[in-house]
DNA sequence: AGGGTACTTCCGTGTGGCGGAAGCCCGGTC
DNA sequence: GACCGGGCTTCCGCCACACGGAAGTACCCT
């Protein structure tokens, strides 16, 4: 190599984890690369990542499509689905979103939190709901969402902090960036059992969401996004939401699924 | 290592290969392994299996829970989200599914071919609907469903020949177990541009399948399973399942999923 | 034709993956 | 409390195998 360091290279990685990292350069922005760009985006030589793509495409984790691009496999979905966050407690929540779905016919959105972001894990919107910014498998901020300031609420104080020290994006002019009052909202929403989040992410949403528990954990938050322009437009569908995260809850603890396994960040 | 044949190795891969079986050491039958059930799954030495666990988990492909379990990480799952025939061909369906189900309150399900079996990408089950055996994320014979028949009538006659040759799972004593008599059904099923299973899954359950189409080519299939014993409780819902595969066709094209990028089987 | 881009293949080099072995921790048994 | 066994972690020297530069191929576009 043509690095002279000693210690972990930044970028490059140590064998299979620039398989990795090939992994790593696909994202909801860019989901189909060619070689070269592979290439590009991971540092690694051309001939290297050819050889890591051959391997990867042989496993069935990329396919490429006769353009010439590759994207992530079918093998990796399949794989994905065995994660006890992903297909494990959308498994168990589904029902009771089908049911809120089915009486309010808005956005009904399942999420847990990863690290500072939060991720969607599922949703569901009618053709006629208000447009959000958020998808199934994209990530978003802790601080605006209602989802986000639930998980946040009842995240390690660690992360809190984290989150309360770095810059806070504003999305509409009723973002809450500022970081005293972000610990005034997250109060309140412990206080309360729910949160809300007024026209916080678009100017023409208003979502409430309600935390998802395990013995007694918070592992993901439910919510519903309505159209409106004030608290007042989600005062009909609250009882409903945290109605249904209850259920998701046992259903949750029914299934098996601990805090432990619902939890685990980094691991070593 | 203490083989000797010059060749590839049968189960030990090379490098980052390695790293990729201890992934498919997970199944949806052993989701949670310690390390030495992986060591002894994948073949790999113990201290070899725990560097690679260690790079998985720094990753976010595996995570470690308290009991010294690792299950897969939900860093897969997202990932997993990019994939086309995952995530991209559910969220085109998606509106068109709830439809079906809102109606119906059956069973819907969506279903692609990988090679020889059906791998069901989404389902939506009413908790009084028939009980099934399928579940997202998980395959199936694609000689009995109807999904699978549909799949199989318009795959490859190369995997065609493959799946005929091979003996056909008996699931009833209503599965079409006989290689001509399936030839029969493929050429019915390619005829009328729909497929019935009729108890052959499960003695309690039929099911009408429909192709998805992307510029003509059939890239996945759609089924409702109602209870029944009968070819006659299929047909009242027939024409909604037909409506909504081609409705799902429609939506697929709009998202710019072509057959090539829905179809990607081995590659190299 | 010529230059450019993108992909594929080859092969000598040396590095980092490999795995045996020893040590550690915990829980069960006598 | 000593002993034992199973599972996990760490260490380190050897050498296979991954690495990537370079040359070759294919296919644009000018």
């Amino acid at each position: 190599m043509s690095r002279r360091d000693p210690g972990p290279p930044p970028g490059g990685r140590s064998a299979g984890g620039k398989l990795l990292a090939v992994l790593d350069a696909f994202t909801r922005e860019r989901p189909a690369l060619t070689l070269s760009e592979l290439a590009r985006a991971t540092g690694v030589p051309l001939s290297t990542a050819h050889r890591l793509v051959a391997e990867l495409c042989a496993w069935g984790g990329l396919e490429r499509s006769a353009d010439g691009r590759y994207r992530v496999g079918l093998r990796v979905w399949e794989l994905g689905a065995l994660a006890p966050r992903g297909l494990g407690l959308r498994e168990a929540a589904l029902p009771f979103m089908e049911d809120l779905y089915e009486v309010t016919h808005e956005n009904v959105q399942l999420a847990v939190r990863q690290d500072t972001e939060v991720l969607f894990i599922e949703r569901f919107a009618a053709r006629d709901a208000v447009p959000v910014l958020t998808q199934v498998g994209g990530r978003f901020a802790l601080s605006a969402t209602a989802v986000g300031l639930v998980l946040l609420a009842h995240a390690p104080a660690e992360v809190q902090e984290r989150v309360l020290a770095a810059p806070l994006h504003r999305f509409t002019e009723h973002t809450v960036v500022d970081p005293r009052r972000l610990r005034a909202v997250l109060a309140e929403v412990r206080r309360a059992g729910c949160a809300v989040s007024d026209r916080q992410v678009t100017v023409d949403a208003v979502s409430v969401a309600a935390p998802v528990l395990a013995r007694g954990e918070v592992v993901a938050a439910l919510s519903v996004v309505v159209r409106g322009s004030s608290a007042a437009a989600v005062r009909s569908v609250t009882p409903g939401v945290r109605a249904a995260a209850r259920a998701i809850s046992r259903a949750v603890e029914q299934a098996g699924l601990t805090p432990e396994v619902l939890s685990a960040q980094p691991a070593g």
